[in-house]
DNA sequence: TAGATTGTTAATCGATTAACAATC
DNA sequence: TAGATTGTTAATCGATTAACAATC
């Protein structure tokens, strides 16, 4: 059988959200069909590489046409693991983690954050946006007994690599990372860092060269 | 003169602040110098890149030795434009941008949010940890008479491309975008968007696949 | 049919990694 | 000196873009 998944580029991975937000927009408008040409127009990309990244979920389209909207929507979901939505743990209850505890638009991309955990007594038993804030040490237990695969990071740098290394001993096999710092965590762990200070180096080091042409 | 920048690729700007923070550290300690394979031993990074970064800056090192701390973290701190604060609004004052404006880390990294800016009647003339909530309306005033030339976008995305176009108007330069949604603006608005649900892809393509193949 | 789009193979481009002389 | 590290050039790797036959 055609099993054989060949690994995505991380690039890739990374576009298929924004064809995702795209054509569901276009569903909204009653929309049945869109080509890659349409899809590459509107996100200033090049229309093979949308082609390729469509072909990567195992989207099949049709010649003059394109693809079917209810079909690449249910193709990237499925590639993605969207399809049953995740269950997350979030360790950090402050105002980073808040923000993403109240975030509405995860549960389109099939994540649930369904509980906090903090060190800080005043915010134990609390809730936030819903869902309740715990002590950090019921993580491991709870991780274990609901299956959670899933932990979010958002604690302050000093305490990010303790957190992940409980989170690695409570069976969790996915963190997502916003503390900035580096997190060490055996090979077997899915690690994705969301680095602002990597986002913002980007942004000040192309403006200071603006300003610097300008002036 | 040697004035020909080399224009940086993505990717070697999006590491330097890791190393800027490894070097900080390492200064606490009293270190004076540090090597290039020193850095990519604590990074996992391959030392020829590291070295290649490096020079992007300027940076000039002494064989067997290394570089000077001192003059790597400065070197690093010029490139990026971080030597001065650069003043920033924000607008969305929602959880996200809460969390933003409470990041302590940003002062380390040059960047000084001033003030955010927010439609809702009941959060205008607030404070957030100390800086004011203004009017929407009044940003294009301030942002000329203070000479404040980034924009950081936390509202939902059906605003978000209005307040990028407020910002574009106000003379806003560089606008950081963390609103879901890709933002249109002139091809001289330097733009970076930090996008979860690209990262979140990667995350959850990644688990997907872990556990079908531990299935 | 004519022509736009798909699917796929080839060419290009850019970033990473390897190799190695120069240096202290 | 011996040997680790720098600086730089060459080779490799991977992603993007171009080319083009197949299709409806």
């Amino acid at each position: 059988m055609s099993d054989e998944l060949k690994t995505a580029s991380i690039p890739s991975l990374r576009r298929l959200p924004a064809y995702y937000r795209f054509c569901k927009q276009l569903a909204e408008t009653g929309r049945q069909v869109v080509s890659c040409p349409h899809i590459a127009r509107e996100l200033h990309l090049d229309p093979t590489q949308v082609r390729k990244d469509l072909a990567m979920t195992g989207m099949v389209g049709k010649p003059r046409v394109g693809y079917t909207i209810g079909e690449l929507l249910a193709g990237i979901e499925g590639y993605l693991g969207w399809t049953n939505t995740t269950d997350a743990f979030l360790a950090g209850a402050g105002n980073l983690g808040a923000a993403l505890m109240g975030y509405p638009g995860f549960a389109d991309y099939g994540l649930n954050i369904v509980a906090a955990f903090d060190e800080d007594p005043a915010k134990i038993g609390t809730t936030l946006h819903g869902r309740p804030v715990l002590a950090m040490d019921r993580l491991p237990d709870l991780a274990e007994r609901m299956h959670v695969h899933i932990g979010i990071v958002t604690v302050p740098a000093s305490a990010a690599q303790s957190v992940a290394d409980l989170m690695v001993l409570s069976g969790i096999r996915a963190i997502w990372n916003f503390s900035p710092t580096r997190l060490d965590v055996p090979d077997s762990i899915i690690l994705e860092h969301v680095s602002l200070t990597a986002s913002l180096a980007v942004l000040t080091s192309r403006l200071a060269e603006s300003l610097k042409r300008s002036s």
